[in-house]
DNA sequence: GAGTAACCGAGACGGTACGTCCAGTCTTAGC
DNA sequence: GCTAAGACTGGACGTACCGTCTCGGTTACTC
């Protein structure tokens, strides 16, 4: 059932040309370079138009970057600390990446201005990832590696803190072998932590 | 044997108000309602004796915050993971007091931007806590909980890594039972990863 | 007999409430500080309603402001001058009154982007004090002070010219004794133009 | 002895520019079309640049288009009514040039908002032309036709007084015979107003 | 007296301009 | 010779407003 409008309804063109815009500024700019004017002049739009849409630049990015991201499949690797290591794997890569290693820390830097928007962030940006988690960890109790299954909000931030640390704080990527330490260190945590 | 200056000495006057400044605007305004312009204003002073000694906010922030920053003295527990579990408090309560996290996240956001700050920000900030961890550490390997003593760099991104997520990202504090957990679940770690 | 409509007719609160609130708005923000949108929200009624109306805040103040004035009455004084003196004081006074002193000027410079306001100004907003003018030259000419009637819009100017840039370029009003000149001298005018 | 100045001098490249920007669009959009910004983009400069120069449109407009001025050499006609006339036609073409004939009526709307700006107006605007006023009036009397000298803003505000009604609220040029008409009825007024 | 077509009011839209804050630079004077 | 202060330039901010468009609803003619 569609829903009644009052007014004039939104441009699609107009969401179009901002997102084409923002994904064509964030890697030659960086997060802090992305102005909403320059955005809107970017994309041929007034400000308004930005702002009627979204409240601010963080909720922007955070609304045409992150929202609809994608994670990849992971197959069963065999063990716990195998899944493991493809989670850290993927997140090194994916932001290592252009777009997310511009916009992470800039976007995480603003969130503190918007406690509804930090909320959101948490939902959205890491729902999917904890219920992919989650089935990773019922493998493991299947496995007889844990015996119950830890909170996958908690395993999720072991997981992810160190690489966010490392890539933003130490600027650079752990090497493979650190990554898999890591993995085998976060399953060994895991299992103390379900005991 | 001190270094001869030519010309006109700075002011000691001015590293002081700038300093005062500083650290009142930030927990009022937080980091991004600090404005270099704000703070020569705040403190009586003109914008370029601030750009002589600092060249940007991020820079000026982070020496007159972080810098210096002193870690408690930590008690031998008589366990790795009690020893953690203090580790993990300390830093719960240091970064939840309101001029830590108030800064940190934009501090962070603006580091990309400057490759030469990340490395002074990951080396300064962090050396003394390595440091701390590494004694720590070694106790454990005398008392015979790991068989070696890891790299306690990867140590520290795990424990302060979830923390940081929690606090920035979820946006509240882990409860004092989670920290128990990372702090067991971090401890079975280092275990398996010191083997 | 009336005109037939089709469709549904305007409704006359809408009008009532947009006129009410223009009235309410012009003293307390003078004519620049009028906004179409600013009206329409004063009078809770939508910016399209007024468009219908008028197609220009110009037109719209015209049609509520000015189309209606009513002239006082002025009584044969016995003599040109008199008679003139009695039109330079109604005029500085109306002028000088909140409404038409806020306006005025924003108004004329408005037309300038209307020529077709600018004859309907002219001919409504003057015709009535033309013929007023016209009637009281007629006496002058049956008392014997002026031959001939001259153009009653020429003499009309000379009378109200020197008031606005009196007003609005200087800003003041003119003293009583200055608009009484005007009188004598605008009474010797019309002898000399008439002859 | 040249002013020293404190702190960075004004470019004297943004002086021109904005003023060849100016009576640039002036002609073009008229005075209700400039607008700051518009000015600041045709003539590649900032908004602030302008805004620290004068404090509005109107202001700026006056400054670039009104204070310098000059007013035509006027030949002794050998009466008063001829050196009036002279005074009117150059009013009449000076006004229905394009600048000031676009400009004067806006700005004169604008005054109204700015009692500072009207009396510096007030000033630079007419002074040089009362001043010639006064001399043409003292020839006057030196030939008989006055007994004494009017108040010269008195005779100033009869003269351009009605132009300017003519041209701004009737929208046409006065023909010729009704600009003789007027400066001989406004002699006529010198003459009477002197007495 | 139901159908229909025109017109209504409200509100959201896209875009221009507003006036201000701030980043970073330049100039002059002082130590 | 470097410091300090102040004024400068221009980019960006977030908002008010303009004039238009979409929409559901009302009204008066038509069949």
């Amino acid at each position: 059932m569609p829903v009644s409008h009052r007014g004039r309804p939104r441009s699609q063109d107009i969401d179009d040309a901002v997102r084409d815009a923002l994904l064509d500024l964030l890697p030659r700019v960086g997060y802090s370079g992305v102005a909403i004017e320059r955005v809107a002049r970017h994309a041929g739009v007034g400000k308004p138009a930005i702002y009627r849409r979204w409240k601010s630049k963080a909720e922007m990015v955070f609304a045409l970057v992150f929202h609809d991201v994608d994670l990849p499949q992971r197959p069963d690797s065999g063990s716990l600390e195998g899944d493991f290591a493809l989670v850290v794997r993927d997140l090194m890569f994916g932001w290592a990446s252009p777009i997310p290693h511009l916009t992470l820390p800039g976007l995480i830097g603003d969130l503190a201005g918007d406690p509804d928007l930090v909320s959101r962030f948490a939902e959205t940006f890491n729902a999917r990832e904890r219920e992919l988690l989650g089935e990773l960890l019922e493998r493991a109790v299947r496995r007889g590696e844990l015996r119950s299954v830890p909170d996958p909000a908690e395993i999720h931030m072991m997981l992810i803190g160190p690489v966010f640390i490392w890539l933003f704080c130490y600027g650079r990527l752990p090497s493979l072998e650190a990554a898999d330490r890591f993995a085998r260190g976060t399953a060994a945590a895991a299992v103390a932590m379900s005991a």
